[in-house]
DNA sequence: TAGTAAGCGAGACGGTACGTCGGGTCTTCTG
DNA sequence: CAGAAGACCCGACGTACCGTCTCGCTTACTA
């Protein structure tokens, strides 16, 4: 029973928890996140600082909890085409990293998880490996179906998956912009896994 | 007559320079990216902090050419075999990026690029779009020989090429690691772009 | 009717009153009156901090209160000699600053009134003035009898009696010892009073 | 030669001593020495915390530097008569306490003397014990001319001779006004004294 | 006996100020 | 002039208290 813990005292205002994470979103989409202060969220949300630090233990955390909270769940398509439901999650994962408030975070919490700070950790667990988990589930019904090659790596092919779809979101800047591209990966990938 | 231009006064002392870079280096290990200070790198190197101010005019500018003094310059092998080519690149990509020092910027240096500042414009310049470039010309000679498909989209396929590579330097504490892992990822890349 | 007032509801505990004045008293010997924080007054009672607002309205208020409870009434001394009178008055007055727990607080009290803060007067009222009056009375007294000159102008009496002491009390730690100190004061006071 | 430290770096500004110790004058009289705040100062100065905090390391300390700038140097009156010095004494002694801005602060210092704090040892030091040792030398000249008797306790004249005009600026709110007050005081002492 | 109003411990709340740190600039003196 | 040293302004940090405001109890007087 963990969700009925003694409570005494004053009980924390949930519209409180609410009102900080929009104003930190609000801060993050008007000056970005390296520009971000507490102040400014504090200022923003009409919250006292201790208030924040009461739920947050540092500014990093709450940027998570606040960024959190646009992710929607993940839904694994399952529409029996391999081809299909690719395109969909390359889609679907595409439109996630360019949200228009999350999408200017999403680049630091990479690099985040790539230092494999705290914060890192705790974003790759929540995020990355359950989508990560769902698309290879989702490769081995179609590697069982037949409709993949019985001997392919499928750890191999979820960074091949992925990969392109990353490189794609923190390079855009730097890249040529093409409407078909997945069509075009997709193609490019199962042209080597079936038959 | 940009290189002889008039000289008054005392000339900068340019074993400062690589005083200053190598410092900075050092502290970047030693405290991460996040905490370095100036401060700390003036200290270090025993320099004040306006000397560093006058050959780099922000911190970013100057760990970028800290960092970029470990980059090797960019050589595309060419044996002839796509596939051997394709895994000398991967591997070397995957040395650049794990280096002691430089690794632990790269992902910075990522998100820098996402953001699209001044430092990521830099440094996407300087060092990403070259190596993109070399490989694309890669990609087309062995097009031409007729090793690729003649309707590959070459963009498209140094994405795919690329992506999974940064995924996994950025992902790798949350990835299994794989030491044939190069390997099968060309091998299911060139299945579907050959003949 | 001040007393019986309508009493709906739960009645005040009178024990709390005392808790909270004797762990003020503690707090205030320990870490001295800057540094007196009603978090720390609350905690030390075990009470909650609005308990205490609900019977002092500052902690100024708390803090008069809790010293009062150490302040003895004045009791003015009738021997029939003004010499032995005056010296005993002096060292109950010496006593009273002197006390372990309120004395440290009685040169905080003392910038009180100087201020002229409502604190302030409060505690002059309460405390200071009556003393002085009785002080007068007295020296009246005294001086009806013909132990006084009878030019003597008594409020600058008093001025001359409790000025030295208060002196010694709040610059004791500048000033050396005298034991005798008390007589020799009456002593020289009296050479010019008398006759 | 504590003046010819070594000078490494940039100097002090000496305009920001003074701008710094004006600024904390001006709040004081504004909103008094309990509500002074070092942003206000900082602010009022136009100067950062940090470079106040470079030259005291407390608020304290700087309200003492602010209010040791109004004090005019001690000088001992010399007339060759013991009752003109006196009263001349007195009457400065009233002034300096009852200065516009300083005389708020002088209560607080004495709390502070009186509490045995880091403050009140300096302040007692620098101000208060020089005063009492010229006062003492005062008498001891009297007493030697003869103007005094031979048997007065000295330290003991000097606390009759200061206690009650610092109770008058201490208590001066809660006492009637008598111009006539520090001759009545020096002829009630005077008239013991001699002879 | 039930209702009700206030007291109570606990602790959250919006604020203000704290003293520190770091960024980037400016100013001295020494080479 | 360059360079080392370090002072300067600014703004943000995370913490400590302030005095107030709920919470869910408990306690005693009232109906």
């Amino acid at each position: 029973m963990t969700s009925t813990e003694r409570k005494a005292g004053r009980p924390r205002d949930v519209g409180v928890d609410a009102a900080i994470l929009q104003a930190a979103l609000q801060v993050l989409e008007e000056v970005g996140l390296g520009a971000l202060s507490m102040d400014a969220v504090a200022a923003r949300a009409g919250v006292g600082k201790a208030t924040i630090y009461r739920r947050w233990k540092s500014k990093e955390d709450m940027v998570i909890d606040a960024v959190a909270s646009l992710v929607a769940t993940a839904e694994t398509p399952a529409t029996g085409s391999i081809h299909t439901d690719l395109v969909m999650i390359l889609k679907r994962l595409g439109v996630f990293m360019s949200h228009a408030k999350g999408g200017s975070v999403f680049p630091w919490l990479v690099s985040e998880v790539a230092a494999g700070s705290e914060v890192g950790r705790h974003y790759a667990e929540a995020v990355i490996v359950p989508r990560r988990r769902a698309l290879k589930q989702l490769l081995e019904a179609a590697q069982s179906r037949g409709d993949l090659r019985s001997d392919l790596d499928l750890e191999v092919a979820v960074d091949m998956i992925t990969g392109p779809v990353i490189l794609r979101k923190l390079f855009g800047s730097i890249r040529p912009n093409d409407p078909l591209w997945e069509e075009k990966l997709v193609d490019g990938l199962l042209a080597g896994w079936q038959s």
